[in-house]
DNA sequence: TGATTCCCTATTAATTAAATGGGATATACC
DNA sequence: GGTATATCCCATTTAATTAATAGGGAATCA
């Protein structure tokens, strides 16, 4: 139940892209974003290579090129993030949540899996990277992170 | 964003248990847990070690020995198994969500990792043993299973 | 006493995570 | 055309984690 480095990464070099769409640039280095983020380089060029395939962002080469989001930031959630560079969201042992098959005292644990799932979505799907960057999140989850708990650990 | 083999198989053991415990008898052991759900018998013995040091189950030894419930199968959570097994949930690069500290573009992140811990929390903090194998989930659970897409792939 | 069953440490094998290195390919600008 | 810039891509490395196994010690009961 972690997020991985990877993840973590690719969200904070598409949060600079995010920045530079709003200041109306153009295209922004993978060094200027590993400065900038604190990242190590070359293992950013193998996340944007990622992100790129899974069609999040676009790339030019060349002397002033670069990447640049795929879209409007506000159009691009953390869920497509984490699924271009760690695969499906709250994997079973390997499996779907809904594959998970069991008979027995067991039977119902599949319900469990999908509503966690599902609850894990309503706040990675719900959330873009605009709304990151201003700070404006949906009220959802501005509600959750306003539990009496929510920054506490257990 | 996974489920790992270790928390699945304590949750399935647990549930033996929690079987038993309804049926009034007084422990299992592990070798009648690993046949019963399939489980690799050496493995599930450490997990069960694990199980014990967290103070989620008693054990016997000997020729009538085995496992029991530490407690009533309705007060004993999934997330507390989980935590038991596989340390603290949502945890983000090693670090607990609220810890994780960013500067500039990323300045909100952690507010996002907050209240994605929060809303596995929901899930993970309110499903009992008892609810699992009875299948009588909480409502807010049932909820987000029934959702139009819950079920499906994205 | 002997069978049973938990307890505990160590080890292994496989996989994944996190990063690094070197160089090929494309682009812009002079 | 030449050169600097920067992506693209593959191979390798290192470390950590995951999943599982081995072997035997310690307690318990009949």
């Amino acid at each position: 139940m972690n997020i991985s480095a990877r993840t973590e990464y690719a969200i904070r070099a598409l949060l600079s892209l995010t920045s530079a769409q709003m200041a109306g640039s153009t295209t922004v280095s993978a060094e200027s974003m590993a400065n900038a983020q604190g990242l190590p380089k070359k293992f950013l060029e193998a996340i944007l290579l990622d992100l790129k395939r899974g069609g999040l962002i676009t790339s030019r080469r060349g002397s002033s090129g670069g990447y640049q989001l795929n879209g409007q930031a506000g159009q691009i959630t953390l869920g497509s993030v984490v699924r271009a560079v760690d695969g499906p969201l709250a994997e079973v042992r390997g499996a779907r949540p809904q594959d998970a098959a069991y008979d027995g005292d067991a039977s119902h644990l599949p319900v469990v899996w999908v509503a966690l799932r599902a609850s894990i979505r309503t706040v990675l799907d719900e959330v873009t990277l605009l709304d990151v960057v201003t700070g404006e999140l949906p009220a959802h989850v501005l509600g959750l992170a306003d539990q009496p708990d929510a920054w506490r650990n257990r």
